[in-house]
RNA sequence: GGCGAGGUAGCUCAGCUGGUUAGAGCGCAGCACUCAUAAUGCUGAGGUCGGGAGUUCAAGUCUCCCCCUCGCUACCA
């Protein structure tokens, strides 16, 4: 439970976020976890700490390369549109960095120069001849990701060069079979490379100390634990040309894989700050016996960047680690993944065009932990929350005592406190509120809030300054209640500000006073000016939330990559058209009408059917999927379509030649295509 | 199927190392109030804490089994 706030010194704390790729937009998504990060930095800043918040675009990569192709631009030209737009919608939700880089800079070219060299020095970099797939018309080494072929052990076709989507092997891409380039679509070739390999194994033993020395959630240090059990395996950091990135030092033609100077693009966006002020010492932060803190809040698909190869990097050069990495869960809306056709894939711009930013920073602070729990946008309960909890509770009660001292005391606060008790009541939450922020349990943190809130609302209401104010010679107390009321609320915005900068901002304004610090509000406003009160925010309206949803769902936006947020889980989502094909394309599949002779159950099968077909000249064997949707005594006898000359594939319970059509979601939704009466088996469907 | 996380009032969630009649907010119903952005206050309905078994004087809280949901991964050809 919350303790005592650890006091008093000045803390020196250098605080980073994922850094989100240079290829995409921003969404919401993303922003759970630079939400969460600024939060937290706020606080800090308002305790009175030396909190330093850096992130930067992560520029580099192949596809960054190939998208600016695309576009006809140079990659530098991309990723200075990509900044442009990433910053604009981080300055609008009050996600307030103190630098905002790029993994493109000189800094971050000698720093990633230095760790390597440094690196090297000390014996961690092996050097191994590989051979990888290479793409003589666009003269380059192909990433897993941009070459396909048929998987080498299931045989599915177009599959990537790193695992099969079908069959789920994990291989490297020379296995795949018939490879081509996705770029280019031609053959690819054999060539060999030699590459830079990064002795992570070498680092185990310091890894397994640090990752459970409490720098870590308990579930992360448990999951890494998993992994140290398989050993360690070298890493590759070596990409060669032409490739977005930096050159290696003395290795012409080679560069730095983009996950290698990504996370010394923290450092470097930091460095880029030293050099422009005069309190930040880049060395205090980074030397090895550092006494500064430095932590990483992170989505939990890129923990093993951050607390494998990158504190061993930092290690292997001789630099500190960092105090701690904060992991968090991933978003969902209305309970399921973020899904395109649902219109739940929302970007930040879309989000902007119809909401105000902090009833999101409320949502997501309401409902944030210091766990890895997912958190779940219900778009139902967001707007009541918001309305309920911000403009019903907390900006209420600032319009319902600012009226009367306004109208009737020209703006003055009364002279004295006429509940010093409950004041203090609320000044001593302020301990355990700021606890809870510092644990990174917003909810709790909110929820302690509220319930003041709702005190500050019964004392109102028990008071009745409304009928007061009616009442011959208690004008006096009118004055007395409201004041109270005003400083109640000044302490609440107070301990919201790190949520809410902007409503604080407001307030500060209507209340005349300098910017709120954690303890500016120690002792009430008395015998005090106050400006006139606007409405300081609003409700929200429904039809906005749908409006946006609907836009989403039209919007074609790009998908967004990002190195904090799982990239498939939120870009799959909506089930797009897939590209026009040539009708040569369409005649390649021969779908033929089959009869369903036999159905049976597989042992030890969950999903499968086994279907023998007839489809006239002869009976084929296949496995489909469908055993949620239908019995087999329901099949027996039906006519279906099935694909005729799919190539035969090898599953755990036999080989499947061919397969069935069927549409819908899965489970009982599941419903196989059946042709209209006349049909024959064998008849081909065109 | 495997791994991980969960299943507590209509909704979103608290319930620490097991201990009196299981909590909050929202929503809902009724009443009150009318200062306030239809905001606020009071009262109330509503839960066999996924199911079952066990350990214990005592279990939402521990153990085992089962069911369901979500994520990843698979037998989704």
């Amino acid at each position: 439970m919350a303790q005592k706030p650890k006091q008093t010194a000045q803390r020196h704390i250098l605080v980073t976020s994922a850094l989100p790729y240079a290829n995409g937009s921003i969404h919401l998504g993303h922003l759970v976890e630079y939400i969460q990060t600024d939060i937290w930095v706020r606080f800090m800043k308002m305790q009175g700490h030396q909190c330093t918040y850096v992130c930067a675009d992560d520029a580099h990569g192949t596809p960054i390369m190939i998208n600016a192709r695309k576009l006809g631009i140079s990659p530098e030209e991309l990723i200075a549109n990509t900044d442009k737009e990433h910053r604009a919608d981080f300055a609008e939700f009050s996600v307030d960095f103190d630098n905002f880089y790029s993994t493109h800079s000189n800094e971050n070219r000698e720093l990633a120069e230095q760790i390597y060299l440094q690196n090297r020095e000390n014996g961690n970099f092996v050097s191994r001849e590989v051979e990888q797939l290479y793409d003589e018309k666009e003269q380059m080494f192909l990433p897993d990701r941009f070459v396909k072929g048929e998987c080498p052990k299931c045989g599915a076709a177009d599959q990537y060069g790193d695992n099969c989507e079908n069959c789920g092997a994990t291989y490297d891409a020379t296995e795949l079979k018939n490879p081509y380039s996705v770029i280019s679509g031609e053959k690819p070739v054999l060539k060999p490379s030699e590459h830079f390999f990064f002795r992570l194994s070498s680092f185990q033993p310091m890894l397994e100390s640090w990752t459970q020395s409490g720098s870590l959630q308990t579930s992360i240090s448990k999951k890494v634990s998993e992994w140290f059990k398989d050993g360690l395996r070298d890493w590759d950091i070596t990409r060669d040309a032409p490739y977005f990135g930096f050159e290696i030092p003395d290795a012409p033609g080679k560069y730095f894989y983009v996950w290698f100077d990504a996370p010394i693009g923290y450092m470097a966006s930091f460095k880029h700050l030293c050099d422009q002020r005069d309190d930040l010492n880049f060395d205090d932060y980074w030397k090895q016996d550092s006494k500064y803190e430095v932590y990483h809040f992170i989505g939990k698909d890129i923990v093993n960047h951050h607390t494998l190869f990158w504190p061993a990097m930092l290690e292997g050069a001789g630099l500190r680690k960092p105090s701690a990495v904060f992991v968090h869960g991933y978003l969902t809306v209305n309970g399921t993944k973020m899904s395109k056709s649902r219109g739940t894939f929302i970007n930040a711009r879309t989000y902007l065009k119809h909401l105000n930013p902090e009833y999101l920073r409320y949502y997501y602070a309401a409902k944030l932990g210091a766990g890895i729990d997912d958190l779940d946008l219900n778009l139902e309960d967001f707007v009541q929350r918001v309305n309920a909890d911000l403009i019903g509770k907390i900006v209420n009660i600032a319009s319902r005592c600012a009226g009367f001292i306004s109208k009737k005391f020209d703006g003055m606060l009364s002279a004295d406190c006429a509940e010093p008790g409950l004041y203090e009541e609320f000044v001593q939450a302020g301990d355990d509120i700021a606890t809870l922020y510092e644990q990174r349990e917003f909810s709790q943190a909110i929820r302690k809030i509220m319930a003041l809130a709702d005190q500050a609302n019964q004392y109102i209401d028990a008071k009745k300054p409304w009928v007061m104010a009616k009442q011959e010679g208690q004008a006096n107390d009118v004055q007395q209640v409201c004041s109270v009321g005003l400083n109640l609320f000044r302490v609440l915005v107070c301990y919201l500000k790190p949520v809410l900068p902007t409503l604080a901002e407001q307030s500060e304004a209507f209340l005349n006073i300098e910017a709120q610090q954690w303890h500016s509000a120690r002792s009430p406003l008395l015998n005090h000016k106050i400006n006139k009160f606007k409405p300081l925010m609003t409700r929200i309206e429904e039809d906005k939330v749908n409006t946006m949803v609907e836009e989403s769902k039209e919007s074609l936006a790009q998908t967004t990559k990002h190195k904090g947020q799982p990239p498939k889980a939120q870009q799959l989502a909506g089930d797009a058209l897939a590209d026009q094909i040539e009708f040569d394309d369409f005649a390649k599949v021969d779908l033929r009408i089959a009869r369903i002779v036999k159905a049976e159950h597989v042992e030890g099968a969950d999903k499968l059917l086994q279907l023998t077909l007839d489809i006239g000249s002869e009976t084929r064997n296949v496995f489909a999927g469908i055993k949620s949707a239908y019995a087999p005594e329901d099949l027996e006898g039906k006519l279906t379509v099935m694909v005729a000359n799919l190539k035969p594939r090898k599953m755990r319970f036999g080989i499947s030649e061919g397969m069935v059509l069927a549409a819908g979601p899965g489970g009982k939704e599941l419903w196989i295509l059946s042709p209209d009466d006349g049909a024959e088996p064998g008849m081909r469907v065109k």
